[in-house]
RNA sequence: UCCGGCGUAGCUCAAUGGUAGAGCGGGUGGCUGUUAACCACUAGGUCGUAGGUUCGAGCCCUACCGCCGGAGCCA
């Protein structure tokens, strides 16, 4: 065995490894005009007489390989090779433009190390029930592995804040005994004979550990089981957790809007690239800058009703009346580049645009049919609902940085939230919600922190109390002022990217009509 | 659970109730610089399943199954 500069093990066997420099693809600009070998997957291929020329990928990006006909064995390997075969190819390195990274080899060797066939995702387009089905491939698109670097980063950027300010990791169980709230949307599993639950959260633990040792946080996948069929819904989705002793809830909206400041901010630093390639409008992105504007409940309900809104609301109506003019004639524009195309796959995707801008122009009348009643619902909103969907959309839309809404009615919130001790109708809880109608990314509380305000609000609730005696203990001994939130990895990058679903987000999905692979 | 849309070749999609099609991908051949290369030839089908209407069903009707996304619920 032998290892390359960077430590690498490369299998004794790579004849290659011993003739020249192992190199990645993105560190190519220090070896212009010197001999190198690059190993990786073939992404896509062309071929003329006497020439090929191979995308090669590597995990760091991808470069052109050029293999002419005099070097006769090479030529052979490289014009058998089919999509996705592992191999190595050794040249040397020039600059050229016309390869994707701006460097590409003149290959003289090409070894294969396995050689596929019939791999089934082609470089054309594909539905999202076989791509779903072909997850364990589909993640060597680019797209795909773009969107999981920026995973990667959102994840280390949002423990290195917690971590940069005196906060302690505590790994929250998976396998908990009883409901925390609503044991409906909970996956049961059978322990020992007896039935227990996949966690939802950890934060009844992270109360605990919190008066151990004052900042924690917990993060891990947590599981719902929730019949929704929406793009802003997985069954199994990670969360970050704080937990803070002596926080009350200013103290918990300011940590959450330096929080996701941090994320974005640090993102959009390491990601310009990636996002591009996603067609990400950066531009939004770089306004998320703290302070974020605030709202009581009661106040986003004033907003809602208010004038203000109603004629923004109206006014989105006719622009988006006009974008519907709009789109129709886009679809005539189409309908007569098909009729002048002369390629039959440009046809093809002339006529796929067709179609996908007919489907978008049937949504968006659709949603103009019932715009009129949302306007009107938002007018008449009552005090005391929960927001829904329609009316998080609504409230996004007055700002351009996430918006902080604080102090929702008791009865719409769980049991273990503070009750506002000026207004009992309230508790101090924080959500925020992203811009661009991603949604609830955050959402937290000051905790009932009073033995007997607790127990009298579980009995509302009609809980059983034998299974929290331990939580219960909490306030009985030490008790003190204290808070956290909780914030959804998957919705935060599907908003980072700007992504339409939340299943891209995450490496393997799982879905309420999805478990494979 | 409710509402809506879709199920045709490996993939993406066409096809007035009247002979099952194209492009891509695969295979073969051709072409020195391609950018989803191109050109020619070729193989490839239980039209989701089960009933029904009809002289005749991919197309119409009923039920079921699967997928998609919206409501509810939520991060």
């Amino acid at each position: 065995m032998c290892l390359d500069r960077r430590g690498v093990y490369l299998a004794a066997t790579t004849w290659e490894a011993v003739m020249t420099e192992q190199a990645c693809i993105s560190d190519l600009k220090h070896h212009v005009d010197a001999p190198v070998t690059l190993r990786g997957w073939l992404q896509g291929k062309r071929s003329g007489g006497k020439v090929v020329f191979m995308l090669l990928r590597d995990g760091t990006g991808v470069c052109q390989c050029v293999v002419e006909a005099k070097d006769a064995e090479a030529f052979e390997v490289a014009s058998s090779l089919g999509q996705e075969s592992s191999l190595y190819v050794s040249g040397t390195v020039r600059e050229d433009a016309r390869s994707p990274g701006g460097f590409e080899i003149a290959a003289g060797s090409v070894r294969a190390i396995q050689s596929s066939e019939d791999y089934p995702i082609s470089r054309k387009a594909h539905g999202t029930d076989f791509l779903m089905g072909h997850r364990h491939l589909w993640l060597r698109s680019e797209r795909q592995s773009g969107i999981l670097r920026i995973r990667h980063t959102v994840i280390r950027e949002a423990r290195r804040f917690f971590d940069n300010r005196g906060f302690t990791l505590i790994d929250t169980p998976i396998l908990s005994p009883g409901a925390a709230e609503g044991a409906g949307t909970l996956f049961p599993v059978d322990y020992f004979g007896e039935e227990v639950y996949l966690a939802q959260t950890g934060q009844l633990y992270l109360e605990s550990a919190c008066q151990a040792l004052g900042k924690v946080y917990c993060f891990g996948p947590t599981f719902r089981a929730e019949k929704s069929k929406t793009r802003r819904h997985l069954t199994e989705f990670w969360m970050i957790e704080p937990e803070i002793a002596f926080a009350e809830l200013p103290d918990l909206c300011e940590l959450a809007e330096s929080f996701v400041e941090h994320i974005v901010q640090s993102t959009l630093a390491a990601h310009e690239g990636d996002l591009k390639a996603l067609g990400r409008d950066i531009a939004p992105l770089e306004k998320i800058k703290a302070p974020f504007p605030r709202l009581t409940y009661s106040e986003a309900v004033e907003l809602l009703r208010s004038e203000e809104v109603h004629l923004r609301l109206l006014g989105e109506l006719e622009e988006d009346k006009g974008r519907l003019g709009s789109w129709i004639g886009q679809l005539q524009e189409l309908e007569k580049k098909l009729s002048e195309a002369k390629k039959e796959w440009q046809r093809e995707n002339i006529t796929r645009e067709i179609h996908d801008l007919r489907d978008e122009i049937r949504t968006l009348e659709e949603d103009l049919g019932n715009r009129p009643d949302h306007i009107r619902d938002a007018r008449e909103f009552e005090w005391g609902k929960d927001f829904g969907g329609d009316e998080e959309t609504i409230l996004c839309g007055q700002f351009d940085r996430p918006v902080i809404v604080t102090r929702y009615p008791r009865e719409v919130k769980a049991f273990y939230m503070k009750a506002d001790k000026d207004d009992r109708r309230v508790v101090l809880n924080l959500d925020v919600l992203a811009p661009e109608g991603y949604g609830e990314i955050i959402g937290g509380s000051q905790r009932e922190d009073d033995l007997h305000a607790l127990i009298a609000r579980m009995d509302e609730e009609g809980m059983e109390k034998a299974p929290y005696e331990w939580y219960l203990d909490l306030r009985r001994y030490g008790s003190v002022p204290h808070g956290g939130f909780g914030l959804g990895i998957e919705r935060t990058v599907a908003w980072i990217c700007g992504l339409k679903h939340i299943r891209e987000t995450i490496p393997f999905p799982r879905l309420m009509s999805r478990i494979y692979p």
